[in-house]
DNA sequence: TTTTTTACTAAAGGTGATTGTGCAAACGTT
DNA sequence: AACGTTTGCACAATCACCTTTAGTAAAAAA
């Protein structure tokens, strides 16, 4: 019941790389009928391995161009000052990913902009903006060698 | 014919969180009828604006507990060096992402495992077997603080 | 004004999603 | 070995949506 069978990896690698595949294409890859692997898909989503769906965008095409890796460390680590920081940083729109480290940094955060320009207002209006943030790193990406949603299985 | 209109920007935030929101569904929401809707997702395809459509799987619920961000500089600086380096983490599946930075390292990688040991396998048998890697710095995610694959538009 | 473009509504045919039934193989138990 | 249970699959039928086409209206350009 909770593991996953060769069938079932196969089904979400397929999903993982081109969700609008059907369930017939599916079907036939795998050499069986709709039903089965119809049923397959609904359980993984039932059971929760499969998340959600959605549409990935090409970046360059919508005006993200920059793409920066922030690094922050707090100043004070109490919790008071950490749960407002979290808080604060899902509004910004800028901010697609942000993580809590151990090491070096406190956060990691991914940003998408337009431009430098637009970093740099990030920075200074937003970011900046948030209480009892001490160091603040800013590592640019110039190239994507490898980037892709899907977890091997 | 280039530019995003409101409407096209309202698609794309909805197709970005949920990717199977029918052309009947979107229409409603937007107070219109199915076609215009259709023709307009069809043309967001075509123009390269939506680039393709996956499955996002729960990393927990596959058995990848453990990311990293890994923060590699190489020795030597040369374009053979770089080329091989880029093409060989093509073939690491615990790779997700890689990014050539600007800064104080030269790479960073997202790197997905399922428990430490086999973190330091990775480390071991598969990353440190490229050539020229000089430092080598890796930072564990130990929270998401957000974490997604839209891009505000 | 006329032409062209753009975005829309409406309707219809094709296709896949979805569901139910039944079969067959594998497994466990007596 | 025989029986019951479970699991996974095939088949078929229905339903909903996708997809396309044709036609209309409004706005922009000539």
């Amino acid at each position: 019941m909770e593991n996953l069978d060769q069938t079932d990896k196969t089904i979400l690698r397929i999903l993982q790389n081109d969700s609008k595949k059907t369930a017939k294409e599916i079907a036939s890859m795998l050499n069986l009928t709709v039903s089965p692997v119809y049923e397959r898909i609904r359980r993984l989503e039932n059971q929760g391995f499969i998340k959600k769906y959605v549409a990935i965008l090409d970046k360059m095409r919508i005006g993200k161009a920059v793409t920066v890796m922030c690094q922050v460390s707090m100043r004070y680590h109490n919790e008071a000052f950490i749960d407002e920081f979290e808080e604060q940083i899902q509004d910004l729109q800028e901010v697609q990913e942000c993580y809590h480290a151990v090491g070096q940094v406190d956060f990691i955060l991914k940003i998408h902009v337009g431009s430098l320009e637009e970093y740099h207002e990030f920075l200074r209006y937003k970011l900046s903006k948030i209480k009892n943030i001490g160091v603040l790193n800013s590592i640019f990406l110039i190239k994507e060698i490898k980037q892709t949603s899907e977890y091997y299985i």
